[in-house]
DNA sequence: CTTTAATTTTATCCTTTGGTAAAATATATC
DNA sequence: GATATATTTTACCAAAGGATAAAATTAAAG
């Protein structure tokens, strides 16, 4: 639950959550997440550029001048969203243990993945925005932190490759192509509405869901 | 080739295209052309409200007034943008023949899908912030013409499935998984660039990719 | 209750942005 | 090569957008 930890965004020594003075105090919390909840979703729909701090402001509820007090500038409102994140996206990966089966690990990983695309798709989204952007902000961490992580976890697999337990599959494409389909339902939720009339939000279909993309892909990559 | 062909998208009858005075100059063409593709590129970097028209004149080399001439608003030209590459994003699922064999068939269908990205990237971003940021444009056509087409196409793979010739796999499942897969390596190919390092430019890198996802995926879905 | 500090509002600034008008230049047609 | 037409440039404009200053209000501390 505790964000930024040991995390690679840089934590802005700034006005915004320094000052060391008073910790936050409860208007301070209450304020500071309508306003990311907000941000969440407006940048989820238009992206940095074409969010504009009035739309932010006014779903927040408050006055731009406001919202400014909170987060010193769009940028650094930006970032903060992204690394709220960022963290809750890359935890999963994290625990892909090598000492358990792939078939569990595996299936485990696949249902946090869906997971997060029901409970947090606009965030989903804004990761989605970014990256296709050409990832402008996130560019270094993902040079650096996920790369770092990526390559770990794609030994595990490969052992598992070695010992037998997996088809010879290439890691990073295993890893990207389960990012791919789990993302999708959350980043293009307005599609599969326009043709199903279903969202991860009914509980059935994301059953169904959950349990296709697992049942075709553990297929496609077990002995 | 011939885009919008009984297309849904309204077809301007607009100063832009129309006129019906004299058809289109050679100076025409090649400008229209020259600002289409910056339009293109610009729209996948920033969204429709996050593009500019500065940028994108720059980007075609011409004066923003001169732009102006030729797509008389914002508008008409993401919508232009929008018309061509829904075109091509449509046309490989629409051949998919249920009287060959769904091996033949989907291996096709993907590797139509994958050379798509490869192609036209830029393209594919420009479709995918469309349908993230809600589809703001194009979801009328993803409520009745997408709509359709997956539609008629969910009947063959059920098809197949009677027959036998494939696993009891759910169509619409099937063809998100397969756009979600090969569109990733489009719209996310920052990420796969600081992961490996590679992009589908690099010939060896696509065909690996290709029979990657296509090995687990036929296999997935294969008796 | 004051007094001090935190929060919110109002007014305003400067830049960017989509778009227009009209003049200037180039191209085509007779 | 003159005349009409198409294209490009230059000069603007009004609205939107990020940001700041300072006044007004509210909450906290003693």
């Amino acid at each position: 639950m505790t964000l930024n930890q040991g995390f690679p965004l840089p934590a802005e020594p700034d006005a915004d959550r320094a000052g060391e003075k008073r910790r936050d105090s409860r208007i301070q919390v209450r304020n500071r997440e309508k306003i990311l909840d907000a941000a969440t979703e407006i940048f989820s729909m238009y992206g940095y550029r074409g969010a504009t701090l009035d739309q932010i402001a006014e779903r927040a509820a408050m006055s731009k001048p406001n919202l400014l007090y909170y987060f010193s500038s769009k940028e650094k409102l930006y970032l903060a969203v992204l690394r709220d994140i960022l963290e809750i996206w890359l935890q999963p990966l994290k625990e892909l243990d090598e000492r358990e089966s792939p078939e569990r690990e595996i299936s485990a990983y696949i249902d946090q993945k869906i997971r997060f695309s029901q409970l947090y798709p606009t965030a989903s989204r804004v990761f989605a925005n970014e990256i296709v952007a050409g990832a402008p902000v996130l560019k270094p961490v993902l040079d650096s932190y996920l790369r770092d992580i990526v390559k770990k976890k794609a030994r595990v697999i490969r052992k598992w490759v070695k010992r037998g337990e997996l088809a010879d599959v290439d890691p990073y494409h295993l890893i990207m192509m389960i990012w791919a389909v789990t993302q999708h339902y959350a980043d293009f939720a307005v599609q599969i509405d326009s043709l199903l009339g279903k969202s991860l939000d009914d509980g059935r279909f994301y059953n169904q869901t959950r349990k296709h993309i697992k049942r075709i892909l553990m297929r496609g990559i077990l002995k």
